[in-house]
DNA sequence: CACCAGGCAAGTA
DNA sequence: TACTTGCATGGT
């Protein structure tokens, strides 16, 4: 299985070029990015940090000291914006008090005392703390998404029925601890959700269909 | 018009 | 434990 999930990411890497992923300009934009993205278009959160930087909120201080009711019309774009403004300041008060503030202090921190950490917090689910694990902090930490489950069933790898933990040990378990390779991955499967793992019934037109044909690969390849 | 989008928590049986 | 519902804007 380690050789087929590196042939798809090499197919992948090579239809859509490398992603540059997570669009944030700081480890702190890529944060409120996270939290801000749930269940919400990637648009509508573009609009809402467009909101934060006009307002100089794209700052831990600034965000602390932000009342929650303000901070939710300024991000209101995002949709969820009153429980999204809560849990953006709840996260904001975990830095602060315990980190003083500062991101640079979560780097000494083991990457699993992090992740606890973070999901001790309310907003705070597995993709969201591993996407700021990932894409915010550089560990080789592999996303779990919809698209993700939704790729292993349209391309009959898995039935669909797997819950987070083990669809995230499906790839850590079959692939080199790499976060860089995790980072791609991940937005490489987003990118092919994005157009051909969508509503189509078959993946039509699916990059990996078309190499299952010439190439004589594995079924569903 | 209905349906979906890079989830999560709280409520119900 | 296993579902269901609330949260809400903006695009297709």
């Amino acid at each position: 299985m380690r050789d087929r999930l590196l042939r798809i990411f090499e197919l992948l890497l090579e239809r859509f070029g490398p992603r540059h992923w997570w669009p944030g300009e700081t480890p702190l934009e890529v944060m409120v990015g996270a939290i801000l993205t749930q269940n919400t278009a990637w648009r509508n959160v573009e609009r809402a940090i467009h909101n934060m930087k006009a307002a100089d909120l794209m700052d831990i201080t600034r965000i602390y000291e932000f009342g929650e009711k303000e901070l939710a019309d300024i991000i209101r774009p995002s949709g969820f914006f009153n429980i999204k403004s809560r849990r953006l300041k709840t996260f904001i008060a975990f830095l602060v008090d315990e980190y003083g503030g500062r991101i640079e202090g979560l780097e000494s921190v083991p990457q699993e005392t992090l992740r606890h950490q973070f999901l001790s917090l309310s907003g705070i689910g597995p993709e969201t703390a591993d996407s700021i694990l990932l894409y915010a902090l550089d560990r080789p930490v592999f996303v779990v998404d919809a698209y993700t489950k939704r790729f292993l069933r349209q391309h009959g790898i898995s039935d669909g029925e797997q819950n987070y933990h083990e669809v995230q040990g499906f790839f850590t378990s079959n692939l080199p601890s790499d976060s860089a390779l995790f980072n791609e991955y991940h937005a490489l499967i987003v990118r092919l959700c994005q157009t051909h793992c969508r509503k189509a019934p078959q993946c039509e037109g699916c990059p990996l269909e078309e190499d299952r044909g010439r190439a004589a690969g594995p079924p569903n390849l």
